[in-house]
DNA sequence: GTCCTTGCAAATCATTTGCAGGCAC
DNA sequence: GTGCCTGCAAATGATTTGCAAGGAC
């Protein structure tokens, strides 16, 4: 999805379009990883965009609420972001932080409905992912 | 495992034993969930005992380096803790909160090694959390 | 007595909230 | 002008740190 239609899908729910919105998508859209709050506030103040970190809280949630965003965490006790596309998982190397995507061979999803709705579960959704050590840093 | 057994294990290390340790060990062991700091304070105070949360932060990243303990995220910015055990994951309600193990039909752990290693990466491990709605809250 | 363990106070870090003012449309 | 957006200050909640005192062995 490019920042484009993102904006106008927003646009035709009755939301404004404004910089720091535009930038926070257009960011997020070119990052190959998810980023925190402090990652964006990093990227927007290359632009010379210094939103308050607050905003930025309050624009993730928005872009959240609209499934524009994902929220991924690595367990370090910060959230990240990235643009909500095809349902994948992430490995993260432990010692550098470097993120890669990965998608499962099988599907992860089939084993989800089955399991939980077995247990009486109603499914919303899974958290999966992989620490190791890259190639540089073992 | 049982906290007779933990505790034997911690002292031959040369570590010591005390109230407050023998106590966090057994209220795990009996958990069924596991527990955030907070959890295990309130468990505590039930029992007369009402150490300052330092300490109980300081005993269970102790707990942990010893792999006793194994740390769970699931993703409210919280860390929880339960007994190192059998791999196992959970499946979250997302209303009521409450929590059920299980063990995943196939080798996740496999499919874990095959993709860390053709991408190059030494694997340490996983996090794989589900969440739903349980019987009682849909 | 040694040194692991604990308490207390204060600091840090991520995130949230209330309210007043600002800007997109 | 209306209603969404933003900034600022302050609060909240989880976790960490430094240092001195306490307790297990």
């Amino acid at each position: 999805m490019q920042t484009s239609n993102i904006l106008s899908k927003l646009k035709s729910g009755g939301h404004k379009n404004t910089k720091v919105r535009e930038a926070v998508i257009d960011i997020l859209v070119k990052s190959t990883t998810p980023l925190s709050i402090v990652d964006i506030a990093d990227n927007l103040s290359k632009m010379s965009l210094k939103p308050n970190k607050t905003t930025l809280y309050r624009e993730v949630d928005f872009l959240k609420i609209q499934q524009i965003l994902e929220e991924v965490d690595f367990g370090d006790g910060k959230k990240r972001y990235e643009i909500a596309s095809e349902h994948h998982h992430h490995v993260i190397c432990v010692s550098c932080k470097s993120v890669q995507d990965i998608s499962l061979d099988q599907d992860l999803k089939g084993q989800e409905n089955k399991i939980l709705k077995r247990m009486g579960y109603k499914p919303i959704g899974h958290s999966l992912e992989f620490f190791g050590l890259c190639s540089k840093c073992q």
